[in-house]
DNA sequence: TTAAGAGAAATTGTGTACAATTTAATTGTA
DNA sequence: TACAATTAAATTGTACACAATTTCTCTTAA
């Protein structure tokens, strides 16, 4: 059977796919509740870094998220010009740019709080399944992460 | 303490979060092997249903990949330039874009293969755990398909 | 038979996302 | 001290990713 033919490179065979595919989903799942605050998928886990900490630089917030400064630069200044934070040069080192929360970018926290709610009536998992898929992307994430160093 | 407010809006308290960060880390993690093909990630998987199906149209790719033809269209004529693939007007009926495999294409297949075993040996999930991950991200993406229906 | 509606792909505009490079500031060391 | 190496952001270039719109084709119903 022809069709049969290196089955390890079938779409419906890897991991790879479905987490692919399930993270676009998720985000997509978020963007009617976060489209009344204004906010894009990407901002928002930026805002809740920030709600959380109140205050960090460029090269933490890019840690915690993944993210590089090619990709926050940008975004950053969006957040900036929406009015929710601000963006300042460390005094004592002026390569450091350091970013917190404005009382606006505070008051934020307070409309944001409908959203995980909203978002995890959508994903019916049983907290069994929650925890168990919760911790396997922790492992994966944390399995490539070794892999970098050695 | 003041800290522990809110504590649904803590990256750490989400599951959106793990899931978008292990997506594209991922998706890096094929990025040294996908450079021997000079494939990106979106294209890869593009390839990978037409090595299965042989030939498709742009219409059901996007429903397979889940992508729209913003994204495809132009994914799809760098594959063509590249030779990979053929783009032609179905004659039954001219709105629908046929795509089907070269030979070159077709030939790739075989130079493929030793990516998905690469990416699988730095991601040492046993294979209960790979098997439990898979069943539940499939589970998520049916859940969010359905939410678009009702 | 033809105009309205539906469908499929392409286009446009915005926002990521990252590698590689550049700029500017700081640190370590000869 | 002085300068090479390092570091943090910003910039540049390429590639998604999707919503909204447009274009062209096809179908359907009056």
């Amino acid at each position: 059977m022809s069709d049969e033919n290196y089955p390890e490179l079938r779409l419906e065979n890897q991991l790879c796919f479905p987490l692919y595919a399930c993270a676009k989903e998720v985000v997509h799942a978020y963007k009617p509740f976060l489209d009344k605050l204004d906010l894009t998928y990407t901002q928002y886990i930026a805002m809740m870094v920030l709600w959380e900490k109140k205050a960090c630089n460029v090269k933490e917030l890019g840690e915690m998220l993944y993210l590089n400064s090619g990709t926050l630069t940008p975004l950053l200044k969006k957040l900036e010009s929406k009015g929710y934070i601000e963006r300042k040069r460390s005094i004592n080192d002026e390569r450091i740019l350091n970013i917190s929360l404005t009382d606006k970018g505070q008051e934020l926290q307070k409309e944001a709080l409908f959203v995980p709610m909203s978002v995890g009536s959508c994903i019916k998992l049983s907290a069994e399944e929650a925890k168990t898929l919760y911790m396997l992307l922790y492992k994966v994430l944390g399995l490539l992460k070794n892999e970098e160093i050695e």
